[in-house]
RNA sequence: GCCCCCAUCGUCUAGAGGCCUAGGACACCUCCCUUUCACGGAGGCGACACCGGUUCGAAUCCGGUUGGGGGUACCA
């Protein structure tokens, strides 16, 4: 209860996490992480990465750096390593001779079958499988015989039984554990004398002189196992601290069956790390204010392991989305359009460097209200596609008898709104004397320009003076400008033309342009349609539509 | 099987004996805002697993039951 109060020691505080790289990060290490990463801060201490990859059947180097660009994204930072555990093997095998020299280990050459045998007796009789120490004690002429039989020992640790190991955690308060219910003298070493997880972990640990381990509830069993060989090497025991599991959404232990477990998948679906970081360290621990939205910053200021819950969370979708929407909505337009754009790429959408101010608009007008940064892609389809596809709500409204008119009021007033546009710039074209390039696509240059949006530079002629691309640049923001103030007024223009309140235009227009009854604003998708030259076609698709068979 | 951990609305949690008629957030429902959707705003629904102690008083302390989880390796 009272971990916090009574651990405050006066030695530096030097946490680690220690993944082990058989697969992509995990969200659980990633939140394990993190609460290292907060008490480190919290502290003023340091965080350390530790690579445990001794198991090398598993252990694959781009696990690693699937880890390392992990908690890169995530913003948590490491104050040294990443440490590999595989670096360290000639440490840990002097390790295991000073233990058996100090007869602390020793060597056992019980086989895999007489172990199985012996666990299978245990089982039967309801006991707990153990190892029964029976080569505790060899004699000289035991080991000489069973060396003769071609037997390698690996090395085991010797447990006094009965005794009590015991732990103040720093999230769960006392923690007591009988060594009688830890399996016996424990295997440190395999044959080839490369050390086990329990013993390379601690003495990474005394090395890198570690003082809290922070880590999951999975843990906790190994806790005594570790003190005892703390205390047989001497070393101070560092404080420790279980921190809950994540469960699915189910309940259930969090596997990669469940979907999304790694945190480059979280990177995929268009979550910003700014929420994940937030909705993971939220998921068990809460700050003493009751704030729910905060960075790691702020986080760290108020972090207090002693408030870490004692239970496991589930893992809720909704909430990680609300949250996601919630940070999405306070991005600056420019660094909302930058973390859209991979994600409109990835739909497959053409995106032209002179594209950059539409895109602006584009993220002001469909990129807020989003729960997840690849929701634009489906949101903002009807902005790029050349044809429109049409929902059967609207497909409904755009045969309505009474639609043909509005659409095509508000179309010759796009036309006559066109025609306006195009002799206001051939007017200045001719006032500023630019020096167009010959068209050889037979397009006008007012079109290239506005509705195909070419580079300016393009439309100039090779022999132009340079500043007249800079003229050309401002010609063509005005016009922009125009355009987006003159384009809402078109609509009550046409509305007045048939005699119909603006609001009445509004839907089937929707449909007309968008396909769907629903979606942003339209005022501001008419101006970005109308910018690529998308509102013509699909007012004539609309009234095609609307024709009667 | 054995050992250990855990237990407040559907979910995440606040709560460290009277402040609790149990607070907040997500989700859900209603209404408002609005050309639609979303955002935003205002409400609503909704929990102390069970049983027994301790106490003047228990969500809070103790024991048991039940349920969930972890561990039980020459994996980490």
């Amino acid at each position: 209860m009272d971990g916090q109060s009574t651990r405050e020691s006066p030695v530096s505080v030097r946490v680690r996490i220690a993944p082990s790289p058989t697969g992509n990060l995990h969200i659980g290490t990633a939140r394990t992480a993190i609460y290292n990463y907060l008490f480190a801060r919290h502290h003023g201490g340091k965080l350390i990465l530790r690579i445990e990859d001794t198991d090398r059947e598993r252990s694959e180097a781009r696990y690693t750096r699937s880890i390392l660009e992990g908690f890169a994204w995530l913003g948590v930072e490491f104050d040294e390593g990443p440490v590999y555990q595989s670096d360290r093997q000639s440490r840990y095998r002097e390790v295991v001779e000073q233990l058996v020299a100090t007869g602390h280990a020793y060597h056992c050459y019980t086989s895999e079958a007489e172990l199985n045998d012996l666990r299978d007796h245990q089982r039967a009789r309801g006991l707990a499988p153990r190892y029964d120490n029976r080569h505790r004690d060899l004699s000289e002429a035991d080991r000489a015989r069973f060396e003769a039989e071609g037997r390698t020992p690996v090395i085991r640790f010797k447990i006094e039984e009965p005794h009590e190991v015991q732990w103040e955690d720093l999230v769960r308060g006392a923690l007591v554990w009988n060594t009688s219910d830890l399996g016996g003298d424990m295997v440190i070493a395999r044959a080839d004398r490369s050390p086990l997880y329990n013993l390379a972990v601690v003495i990474d640990d005394i090395d890198m002189a570690i003082s809290h381990v922070i880590r999951g509830e999975d843990h906790i069993g190994n806790t005594p196992k570790q003190i005892l060989l703390y205390e047989a090497l001497g070393a101070a025991v560092p404080a420790f601290g279980h921190v809950p599991l994540i469960f699915s959404p189910e309940g259930r232990k969090l596997s990669k069956r469940e979907g999304a477990t790694a945190v480059v998948d979280f990177e995929r679906m268009g979550y910003l790390a700014e929420a994940m970081v937030n909705y993971l360290a939220l998921m068990s621990w809460a700050p003493a204010e009751g704030k729910e939205l905060f960075s790691l910053d702020e986080a760290a200021a108020s972090f207090d392991i002693g408030r870490v819950s004692h239970s496991p969370a589930r893992f809720d979708w909704d909430k990680l989305s609300w949250m996601n929407g919630q940070y999405l909505n306070a991005l600056p337009i420019d660094e909302l359009t930058d973390r859209l754009l991979p994600f409109l790429l990835a739909a497959g959408y053409e995106i032209r460097p002179q594209d950059r101010e539409w895109l602006e608009r584009l993220a002001a007008l469909a990129g807020r209200g989003l729960s997840r940064l690849s929701e634009i892609g489906g949101v903002s389809r009807y902005l790029f596609s050349r044809e429109v596809s049409f929902q059967a709500e609207a497909l409904a409204i755009l045969r309505q008898p009474n639609v043909s008119a509005i659409l095509k009021a508000f179309k010759s007033a796009v036309e006559q709104l066109d025609g306006q546009l195009s002799e206001s710039f051939e007017a200045q074209v001719q006032g500023a004397s630019l020096v167009l390039a010959t068209d050889d696509s037979g397009v006008e240059p007012f079109k290239r320009l506005f509705h195909e949006e070419v580079a300016p530079r393009a439309v100039l002629a090779k022999e132009a003076p340079p500043e007249q691309l800079q003229i050309l640049q401002s010609i063509l923001t005005a016009l922009h400008q125009k355009a987006a103030e003159q384009l809402p007024q078109l609509l009550s223009t046409a509305a007045k033309e048939i005699g119909l309140k603006k609001g009445a235009l509004m839907k089937p227009l929707r449909c007309a342009l968008t396909g769907d009854v629903h979606g942003p604003d339209l005022v501001e998708s008419m101006i970005l349609l109308h910018r690529r030259d998308r509102l013509h076609n699909r007012l004539e698709v609309a009234l095609a539509l609307n024709e009667p068979v």
